[in-house]
RNA sequence: GGUGCUGUAGACAAAUUGGUAAAGUCACAGGGCUUUCAAUCCUGGGUUUGCGGGUUCAAGUCCCGUCAGCACUGCCA
């Protein structure tokens, strides 16, 4: 049988780093085994989804490259399919109705915990008699739907990690919900873990692969495999993400969307190759960075990890750079002018196009995140810099004006060369009887307002090609 | 409270069926290059698998106990 896996974001927020770090090994299986990768939005949290979430999970899926072969499909265009399979559940006696009020519920929960017991439902609306039922109809009652959890099964599985895990039935929460309160005769709206395996079975999932915290839910989705006679896919848990202080990471570690990832300079190709790297390692002797492509050709859960795996940014950053290091100038360009945009800077992107070139082939190596050549690039965007503490230090040393003024009176009308630049100074050394050191290292801070930064000699060119090595000499000599 | 999962250097981690642990990567330190910084290259340090027992000729790997962290414990997903 083919492989057929997915991945199944709910709507309620945007698509973060966890679901997105799913969705990649769910690929990357998907890919190794020839399989399909599908996408299913979970949307039965009415209250809480919203399109624009929808949306941003999809763009970023597609910003990611995480292409997928079937869907998108919505739970929400299938709750005839929910219902009837509750339906059957109910004719079949392994499902009924509960007519508990919230308040009961809550009034029974706070004795359980009174007594120091785990909460759970009793059960004890599982076998009202017709009189009872009449009843609580009478009174008007709505009953959500519960699904017969027996406590003495035990509940086994083969996780594709972690190996074999058990739960005993007891241990689950008693009878569990599987549709919302409804009037009589009506089924309500059904729950996410009766939708998950009702779609799993309709759409041939072979393999379940989600995070960590959904182990809980599988033991009570077995169940419901049995129950609707269904094969009971495998199952695979991976560790789950965490921030410097260990805990799973979330909204609060700044990072709510993929899209902050982007917007803070990494690149989609870096960024799934980090996650990747997140749980999982690479077979012997495999460089650590890759492809999706190229990892999707010896992944799999045997070297998935089951511990949690700290998120680290000094790492992503290392992996970041070394794509920006290898990314061809006019890609690299592209990427770059939207950031530079972004910061005000005044260029046009068409005609400026090959001296934004000779600039990013100057500062390309040097970059770890898109962002950095913001900073990195400024002093060649703006007209006027303000001169670091140890740059104006520089440019009052003994003999520094003398010889800038120097420069400044040999630069030619013509465009200069790296040639020329270089003749210029060695004239100018010779002339002054200076150190060519301390020709260089005014020569930075005049032109750059800085001691330190990219190549000299190609930001005087590229300085030059503005006309504004001049007005920055003049304005050091001055 | 209950249940489950996990625990190898600062981080990610490797380690055939138990058989020399700390491979590799990041970070860090020192050096080369660049008359700057970054990048890059070279070199280096860290140490005994959370802790305690047990089985064994041999345990990171198996067993028992213990501690810690995390997750779940919803008419959310």
């Amino acid at each position: 049988m083919s492989v057929r896996v997915r991945i199944a974001p709910s709507p309620t927020g945007n698509l973060h780093i966890g679901t997105a770090r799913t969705a990649v090994f769910n690929w990357l299986y998907a890919k190794n085994k020839g399989g399909s990768f599908i996408l299913r939005i979970e949307d039965t949290d009415l209250e809480r989804s919203k399109p624009e979430f929808t949306q941003n999970i999809l763009d970023g899926l597609k910003w990611l490259g995480l292409n997928w072969d079937e869907g998108p499909i919505f739970q929400t265009d299938r709750t005839a399919l929910y219902q009837t399979k509750i339906q059957s559940l109910l004719d079949q006696g392994l499902a009924y109705r509960a007519y508990d009020t919230p308040e009961e519920i809550e009034t029974m929960r706070a004795r359980q915990k009174a007594r120091n017991e785990a909460p759970r439902y009793d059960n004890r609306h599982r076998n009202l008699t017709p009189d009872q039922i009449a009843a609580y109809e009478a009174e008007g009652r709505t009953a959500v739907i519960r699904f017969k959890i027996e406590d003495s099964r035990e509940i086994t599985w083969t996780d594709l990690v972690r190996g074999n895990v058990s739960w005993k039935g007891r241990d689950l929460g008693g009878d569990m919900v599987i549709a919302r309160a409804s009037n009589t005769g009506t089924i309500g709206a059904p729950l996410y873990n009766f939708v998950v395996v009702v779609d799993d079975i309709d759409m041939g999932i072979t393999q379940v692969i989600r995070g960590e915290d959904h182990i809980g839910n599988t033991p009570k989705q077995i169940l419901l495999y049995e129950a609707l006679g269904a094969t009971v896919p495998e199952f695979g848990h991976t560790p789950l993400i965490l921030n410097e202080t260990g805990a799973k990471l979330s909204k609060r570690d700044g990072v709510t969307s993929i899209f902050d990832f982007k917007k803070m300079g990494y690149t989609a190709a870096a960024f799934c190759n980090y996650m990747t790297l997140l749980g999982w390692s690479p077979i012997e002797g495999m460089d650590e960075i890759f492809s999706l492509e190229s990892a999707s050709k010896v992944f799999g859960f045997d070297r998935v990890n089951k511990a949690g795996a700290k998120f680290d940014w000094d790492k992503l950053n290392w992996i970041n750079s070394q794509y920006l290091h290898a990314m061809p100038v006019p890609e690299l360009t592209d990427l770059l002018i939207p950031y530079w945009q972004e910061a005000g800077f005044a260029f046009d992107p068409i005609a400026d196009r090959p001296w934004l070139e000779r600039l990013v082939a100057v500062i390309g190596a040097s970059l770890a995140k898109l962002t950095d050549a913001v900073e990195m690039a400024e002093y060649l965007f703006t007209q006027a810099v303000t001169p670091t503490e140890d740059a104006t230090k520089q440019l009052g040393l003994d003999g520094v004006k003398d010889a800038l003024s120097a420069v400044l009176a040999a630069i030619p009308t013509e465009a200069l060369t790296e040639e020329s630049a270089k003749a210029i100074i060695d004239a100018v050394v010779k002339e002054k009887g200076v150190k060519k050191g301390l020709v260089m290292k005014s020569l930075r801070a005049g032109l750059t307002g800085s001691l330190q930064g990219p190549d000299l000699m190609q930001s005087w060119l590229l300085l030059n090609a503005k006309g504004w090595d001049r007005i920055r000499l003049t304005g050091a000599i001055g």
